[in-house]
DNA sequence: AAAAGTCGCAACCGCAAGGGA
DNA sequence: CTCCCTTGCGGTTGCGACTTT
């Protein structure tokens, strides 16, 4: 027995929406919202869509707000330095472009982007598999394992609360070269803002202070400089479990020209301290060498490459 | 001028997660 | 606790527009 359709296909319209359905679906919207079920809204607003459609029209198209048109530098360096940092999590980094949808970005990435930043290198695009990155943090010996400042090595799962800042000092170091030298790295702020949301569901969050709950922490990469320090922040958020990502980095790196005061604000020290050859570089890392969290396995940290 | 190839975007599909009954 | 429904997400497809041969 296969799964339930979510409509009755067979009196569904498919295909491209035409301007009086958009008309239909928009006036319907802007007066009655969603009613926060999109399955009955077709039907209430007189469309013979399925209510995954409208959504998506909805969503992708129709909604106020909504940026078209080319993509800025620093909206590419924004979608470049996320997609080496967590992969192809379009709603993630949609929410940090506020106007763009998980949907652009996508298609943006894969017809122009990844073209324009991997040019010269197509080997880099093949598609990523996985590896366990769980011996790899076993086999660590404690001097190139992470030390927070309780002079405890991280392991994969490591809880922490409140506002406890982490830090890696204790590792001699004069270049970027070796895995020993990544130190010196710190959570700039383990109490993040959160920008608007411009993601798919529409919902925004705007400036919430969320708490750090739990983290994961993780190394990425073969121990050159351009690799990260990787993990995933719980939040506790008044009741709202919600995660982000986080990525250490050296904290005296200088700030890139071109950084905009409010992409420091949403980031702190983070992403965005990488130019273009870095970002390109991370890419290349991260479908090559190749490191990417998987955050589907809890028990233990898997890498992508 | 026409056919073939390529590109870019909108939309669809199916799975997983969340949440209520 | 389980089931079922809805939503959200990311991968994929379809197709029109454009370019090349």
């Amino acid at each position: 027995m296969g799964r339930a359709p979510c409509c009755d296909k067979a009196n569904v319209k498919k295909g491209p929406w035409s301007p009086e359905e958009d008309e239909k679906l928009r006036e319907y919207i802007e007066k009655n919202g969603t009613g926060g079920n999109w399955i009955a809204l077709p039907q209430k607003a007189g469309l013979k869509r399925c209510g995954k459609s409208c959504r998506l029209r909805w969503l992708n198209y129709l909604r106020p707000n909504l940026k078209h048109g080319e993509f800025s530098e620093d909206e590419d360096r924004i979608i470049c330095t996320l997609y080496a940092s967590i992969g192809s999590r379009w709603s993630i980094i949609a929410s940090q472009l506020p106007g763009r949808t998980d949907n652009d970005i996508k298609n943006y990435w894969n017809t122009k982007l990844k073209k324009k930043m991997m040019g010269m290198n197509p080997s880099a695009l093949k598609k990523p598999h996985q590896v366990n990155l769980s011996p790899m943090l076993q086999n660590s010996t404690p001097s190139s394992s992470f030390k927070n400042n309780h002079n405890s090595y991280f392991q994969p799962h490591l809880p922490f609360t409140g506002s406890e800042s982490i830090s890696y000092s204790s590792l001699p170091s004069d270049n970027y070269s070796t895995f020993e030298s990544l130190q010196n790295y710190q959570v700039s702020s383990v109490f993040m803002e959160t920008s608007c949301s411009s993601s798919s569901d529409g919902s925004c969050n705007n400036n919430q202070i969320n708490h750090v709950k739990e983290a994961e922490l993780g190394y990425v990469g073969d121990g050159t400089f351009g690799d990260q320090i990787i993990g995933r922040l719980s939040y506790l958020n008044s009741g709202v479990e919600d995660q982000d990502t986080l990525k250490l980095v050296p904290s005296n790196a200088g700030r890139v020209s071109g950084v905009t005061d409010e992409e420091t604000r949403l980031w702190g020290e983070s992403p965005l301290e990488y130019g273009l050859e870095e970002i390109k570089q991370l890419i290349s890392n991260s479908s090559c060498n190749n490191f990417m969290l998987d955050d589907s396995k809890t028990g233990e940290m898997v890498m992508y490459y």
